[in-house]
DNA sequence: CTGAAAGCGCTTACAG
DNA sequence: CTGAAAGCGCTTACAG
């Protein structure tokens, strides 16, 4: 392995001379010098070793970013997606990106410690394992999606409850009052605000969602075939997720039922593919690029500066309504009436 | 931060017998102290210095993950899936794995230098720069889907003319004559791959494939919509990627032409969302999981023996059939011509 | 079964 | 503008 040794009894100098150039220390290295140190490195393709860089100045310049979460994480597309651009600024800011998934929380911790990482974007936990995280490691964290109801976290989310809300609202307006909700879950504080903020739209509107309209987060397709059955009447079903609202819309087509025809269907996440089926999704959009650029900023913001206060920032979330929810002629119908 | 000579010193012995305890190196300490050096690491919380550990024993445990493309790679479900699984069997065996996505040929390879990673898997890149990375690079690498002639590479492919026969075959066999092929490059091998096992199959049953009934890999909506237009005798579309095939079902929906009753697509990859979509997509299948369960071990076995050959293994695919097809009743005939 | 010494390739802190 | 010394936290190689 060549060294910095190598290229500094090849230019003539100290080993500091050519950590220096280097390291770009300005004014303390003769133009000269510093030119053919540059020249040298160059010809020979010299590479600084970074555990040796990192050993002596305390610094990895390794970025750790966490998924949460069992199996294939990455087969999920948010979570590909918020990689991928999460780890486009972490290059771009000349750190590294380690990858960290899975649910054992003890190898977690020991990753990020053995690595002695800059600091570590997360997200996937519920919200005692951020706590727990965070007490954990003293190192700069920036949490995703978090509702910890601690103060002093770092986290970049959205606004679950109004895109609840929103979801509501539109079906509502389409002339929908028989409605149901596919999400419901009691670890997670993401579904459970959208289901509130659903819920609670409904209910100022003068519409109900009883509990026997709730069906959880990813249901089988016997569990939903059965909710289907006993529920005649439902017009439109809400789905916090994409991925659920497109297998919903498998299993209906199974049971002969047309979306939007017979029953609307909504998502939440405005996933690339969501466009590209038919029908075409109407959901409720994120920006994730948004999202993992901010989260980014604010973990270098905190690196670059431990005094950096900490944020809890909120982004807002918009509609988009596609093909998959019909407007309803005659609220409280269902079945094969074709309104064209 | 807490060190290994902390620990040595609160149980009375050396920084040697921590060492010895912690990479448990056999029978080289007596039960006692081995237990009480253990519970004193377990009550600390001691982790080892990653960093460190590279420097001395010159082997990081790291192993890097290359996505040679542009922009957000992870957006492409193929490569999420892919690294989801590799990163699994890389945590598995106890290794960290470093994410290095983008174009940047000479700053990857001074990722993979400076962090000194025990090897590598690497895909996305065409075939003279799977090569230069090699020369590159003395590290253990192994490659997926590379078509590289150069020998001695190891690599993890999966058979894309037998993909493309397949695909040949099945529209031939549902009774398309005239037919068109999206997915033409002259960069990538694998897309190379594919056209001429489709071609040749396609030859081979008497129909033909000429120049003007291919498409670029991924047609903008304006040069799709005039490819139609001026090939309106073409009943069937054979897609290199799902996802392509995914645009170009919205496509045709604008133009007011229905799948399969109108036009039968193909894709090509077995994405999850092919299933999900209406219609679901008629595709070809590989076994990603398996690919990067193999490319994992393979990449294993060449960083605990250097001396284990090169190995170059090919992948079986299969086609799945669902909807995106039609059965032509009278070859040649397009049209709204409903056939149930 | 245990330890003292040297060294991995850098940077920090000090001196000139 | 430049350098000699010490040290980061481990492991390797040797000695007993």
């Amino acid at each position: 392995m060549l060294t910095m040794k190598d290229i500094a009894r090849e230019a003539g100098v100290s080993v500091m001379t050519v950590s220096r150039v280097i390291n770009n220390v300005p004014s303390k290295v003769s133009e000269e010098t510093r030119w053919r140190i540059l020249s040298i490195i160059k010809e020979r393709g010299y590479v600084p070793n970074s555990s040796a860089r990192s050993l002596s100045s305390r610094s990895s310049r390794i970025i750790a970013v966490v998924i949460y979460g069992e199996g294939n994480v990455l087969s999920y597309p948010y979570n590909a997606d918020m990689l991928g651009y999460v780890n486009q600024y972490v290059q771009k800011r000349g750190y590294s990106a380690l990858l960290y998934t899975g649910c054992d929380f003890h190898n977690m911790t020991r990753q990020l410690r053995s690595w002695d990482v800059d600091g570590a974007i997360v997200w996937g936990l519920y919200d005692s394992e951020f706590d727990r995280m965070r007490l954990d490691n003293k190192i700069p964290l920036v949490f995703t999606d978090s509702y910890s109801p601690m103060r002093q976290l770092t986290n970049v989310g959205i606004d679950d409850r109004k895109g609840g809300e929103l979801a509501a609202k539109h079906l509502f307006g389409k002339g929908h009052r028989e409605i149901a909700f596919i999400g419901r879950s009691n670890d997670s504080p993401v579904l459970r605000e959208r289901l509130h903020g659903f819920r609670d739209a409904l209910e100022k509107e003068g519409a109900r969602l009883p509990e026997d309209r709730m069906l959880p987060d990813n249901p089988g397709e016997d569990s939903f075939r059965s909710f289907i059955a006993s529920n005649k009447n439902v017009t439109a079903l809400f789905c916090t997720s994409d991925i659920v609202a497109l297998k919903v819309i498998v299993y209906l087509k199974a049971l002969g039922l047309r979306v939007p025809d017979d029953i609307s269907v909504m998502g939440f996440d405005d996933l690339e593919m969501g466009a590209l089926t038919t029908p075409a999704l109407t959901t409720i959009t994120q920006d994730i690029e948004l999202k993992a650029k901010l989260a980014s900023e604010l973990l270098f913001s905190h690196i670059d500066n431990p005094d950096t206060p900490a944020q809890n920032i909120t982004l807002d979330v918009r509609l988009i309504e596609r093909e998959s929810v019909r407007a309803l002629a005659h609220p409280k119908s269902r079945g094969k009436v074709v309104t064209l």
